[in-house]
DNA sequence: ACGAGGTTGAGATTCGGTCTCGTCAAGACC
DNA sequence: GGTCTTGACGAGACCGAATCTCAACCTCGT
């Protein structure tokens, strides 16, 4: 059971009721140390009876992005799904083993952008980066394996 | 009428049918100059009574994506799009103006990817990279007020 | 021309996500 | 503490995107 103070705050602060359901949501975000689909939480939800109805976990998750404390990344197969991150600019590596991901910094970026600018005479104004590979458990365990999560594409269900 | 020849060779290489819906689908893709979605064909083939089913769209895209002869992109607004492009490895630029994309070549990334490797520990073997911004026509006509087809969901873009 | 087997289209189905609407409760104000 | 206003809630209808099913059809090697 993790601690969401800072969900509620944050939640406070911008002027949000903070409910007992956001809570709720809040605490099960919180739990989860790899991606998760908005789905994952209703699942969860329901089955643990904790009384959160779908339309409430898509608001909640819906706001807490907005509030910079998740951020929805879609994964190569079409699935969206969410991490816990820091409100601050930053990318996520994402291991295709494990599902857990990780942030790095704004990287040179930037600098690509104005290359890219020069090269193709658009104005770039956003990015999207999100990069695959295995974290260091899995790579330790040979999780080549177990590569189930983040998979091209053939069934979209499994997971 | 573009000419579609390339990719009517590239299924035969491929080991699969060349068959007239095929053809169809690969005509309606090449024709476009901006990003598509699968519905914008399927639409166009029902409007031009063309005869070809949605279960057909879905699956030649899907193919002439494995062929790497089209990308499927995810634009900022959640809708899954695709771009035709080229087999070899690069990055789309996506104008928030009137939704026509460039390409770029590989950018530094390969560099970034080691300074990810070392920062995070995460082996690197895949990524995905999206600019956008507005292309040079959008800019000079003021396009700022015309974005439409890339519309951002409130906040999740500027970086 | 023929036949095997890949491919197709229409519709049913699944699935992620949104909307509606009557009800409920958080927080402001007294 | 009481009560009021208004944002938030839950259940389920709804919607559009995408997939699945299956009999009929078409391609291509022979």
């Amino acid at each position: 059971m993790p601690d969401t103070t800072p969900w509620t705050t944050a939640l406070d602060e911008a002027g949000y009721f903070v409910t007992e359901p956001r809570r709720v949501v809040a605490e099960m975000v919180a739990d989860r140390d790899s991606h998760f689909t908005a789905n994952d939480l209703v699942g969860e939800a329901k089955r643990a009876r904790l009384g959160v109805g779908r339309a409430t976990v898509f608001r909640a998750l819906e706001l807490f992005e907005q509030l910079g404390l998740v951020e929805r990344l879609d994964l190569p197969n079409g699935d969206h799904a969410y991490v816990v991150c820091q409100p601050s600019h930053h990318h996520h590596v994402i291991c295709t083993g494990c599902g857990r991901s990780a942030e790095v910094g704004d990287l040179g970026i930037s600098s690509i952008a104005g290359e890219v600018e020069s090269q193709t005479g658009f104005t770039i104004d956003s990015h999207r980066i999100e990069l695959y590979g295995l974290c260091p458990e899995c790579r330790a365990t040979g999780a080549d394996q177990a590569r189930r999560h983040v998979r091209a594409r053939p069934n979209r269900s499994a997971s």
